[in-house]
DNA sequence: GGATCGTGGTTAAGCGCTTAACGACAGTAG
DNA sequence: CTACTGTCGTTAAGCGCTTAACCACGATCC
């Protein structure tokens, strides 16, 4: 009842003991004998009583905490499920432990990396979870120059921050190789914005796929992860000469975009043009048609980087993680070239 | 360079005065001269002084931090934009202020209420958000017990925690009012669990502004919010007997779900059923034909809600608030009764 | 001139916990 | 019987900050 606060030396007046003893024996170390531990835990845990966390960082300079901070415009960031996904992964490996997560969401680089730098200040954080990365990031920098853990979520592009990722290359040759097997040969990869890494990366693997397929006119155009842009790209790409047969988008929200381009241009999916999505979502689920889509395991990444980052802050040596692979899920928007 | 934090003993040192002079600068508190003050506060933010949470907490007995859990299963969280598009919002008020956002997503009630006694026994926040009332919540129970200042996101319900609103009813009405415009009189609400208090809420308001109409076959069926249960009630709804001419979604997931299963049947949106879903989405916008949706300024709720937890946290009275009014933007799904 | 007051500081305690260093006491070896 | 060891505790310092209580000193008053 009421909102009183038991504190170690509740607990050792209760004993009859010092709180050093309490502490050593909620701690699990030595220095109480085995009947005294226990008599102290069934004190502590019949008075309710919960390590302060300030308290306890105070002491032993840990906040057990993560950080991860999302740069995206506060319009964008309802859109993609990834995130939310992402968060569920990192909360289940963080579930049962004592770490708490903290998260902002931010509207500008600048400000992402003026998060960093504070919650390293304030102590509030025991390491970081990094997303998106672009090339030569200055978070990089940054967490290097503060010697606060983090963890990549993303390609290994740097040897001292450990990352975890996924073997997006392999699958876009999959999804190469499957659109080649319908009879696709004009194939246009609608990306997302140069800068990122994972970007660059899947486009390279793209062109390298299809070099080695023989498609000479497959071909990659950049834009953003919003709908218009993508809506404004698709349209342009296939009203231009020599449309493509099959597009494939970086995300889910564009490929839906792009599907509704389609039915605006009297396009039938997939009878006249194939569609594959990136991130598998509910909304590639529900549309009409269905779209394929290739899916990744996002959720486990993010549970995947937890244990690194958690494994970084207890000084473990680590490597990059890899997690399983993305798999394609065909669905009714891809079909044979008509 | 380096990861070595200055203290306010490292300013003081610096300044020549005591830790206790540097504290009421740090401040802005009397007790120093204005030359000082000055002086002291030039060498902390040379020195990149940033206060140590953990210690602040200790002495102040402030967190410095809210907290909000949500207790979706993880499979569902990434599906719904409302909770990322809450936490812009949330963000957005947090922005520039001392105070950071705890996330935890848990999948079943009790975790939830575990993590907010946990925050609470580790005084790692200061108050925290409640969303997706239930009648009789344990939660807001458990918030009375501990003195735990809350500020509840949805229909005011009790008086001793404030809440933040939005006038469903109203744009319940509006919707029933519009459709009935249109021709229909057969209109049936697709809503979510019954468990929740705003579900509740807008079955209540349905069947009240059905009678107030004269619909006397206006109803409503409960489901979950998944998109496979909207599938089946959907369909088993349509083929039924006296099938509806209009139904009104509870989310967007459902909505679109629906219109899934219209096409099954063969029914033509908004020749022969018109939709309409709840919360506004990207989803709503790009699915063809487009969905007709009730808009809520779901951003503003959160932003509202934080301003209005540091208000209690402040100890300030405060009263309960309403956010701006839900909208209905009319899209391809909604048209005259064929 | 001494009593009084405000200004601009200092001192020190305390928030709740961890942890090195120390000690009391029993057992055990020589 | 002394000396050493190991076990089970206690003591106290310290983490970085806030804040009540105190103090020194010059200005002000009668």
């Amino acid at each position: 009842m009421g909102a009183k606060r038991p504190t170690i030396s509740d607990i050792a007046k209760a004993a009859g003991v010092s709180t050093g003893a309490v502490s050593y024996a909620l701690n699990n170390r030595p220095g109480v004998s085995e009947p005294t531990r226990r008599r102290i835990m069934d004190i502590a845990d019949r008075l309710g009583w919960v390590p302060s966390s300030a308290a306890r960082s105070l002491s032993d300079g840990r906040a057990n905490a993560i950080g991860l901070v999302v740069d995206r415009p506060a319009r964008v960031i309802g859109v993609e499920p990834y995130f939310m996904q992402l968060i569920a992964g990192i909360q289940g490996a963080l579930a049962g432990g004592p770490t708490a997560l903290l998260l902002q969401v931010t509207d500008n680089a600048q400000a992402e990396l003026a998060a960093y730098r504070r919650w390293w200040g304030e102590r509030r954080v025991d390491g970081v979870l990094l997303v998106d990365l672009v090339e030569d990031d200055p978070r990089v920098e940054l967490v290097r120059e503060l010697r606060l853990p983090a963890v990549v979520l993303g390609e290994p592009v740097v040897d001292d921050v450990p990352c975890v990722w996924t073997d997006d290359e392999a699958a876009v040759a999959e999804v190469l190789e499957y659109l080649v097997a319908l009879g696709h040969r004009r194939i246009v990869r609608v990306a997302g914005p140069t800068r990122f890494v994972h970007t660059q990366t899947r486009s390279r693997a793209f062109t390298t796929a299809a070099a080695r397929l023989g498609l000479s006119e497959a071909r990659v155009v950049h834009t953003d992860y919003s709908d218009e842009a993508a809506a404004r790209v698709t349209r342009r790409v296939l009203t231009g000469g020599d449309p493509p047969t099959a597009l494939v988008f970086d995300n889910d929200v564009m490929a839906v975009s792009a599907l509704g381009v389609a039915h605006e241009l009297g396009l039938s999916v997939p009878e006249q043009l194939s569609l594959v999505a990136w991130d598998d979502s509910a909304l590639c689920r529900l549309v009409r048609p269905a779209l394929s889509a290739v899916r990744r395991p996002i959720a486990e990444r993010g549970a995947a980087a937890v244990r690194l980052l958690l494994d970084v802050i207890g000084g473990e040596a680590v490597e990059h993680v890899k997690t399983s692979d993305p798999e394609l899920v065909p669905r009714a928007s891809t079909g044979p070239v008509g």
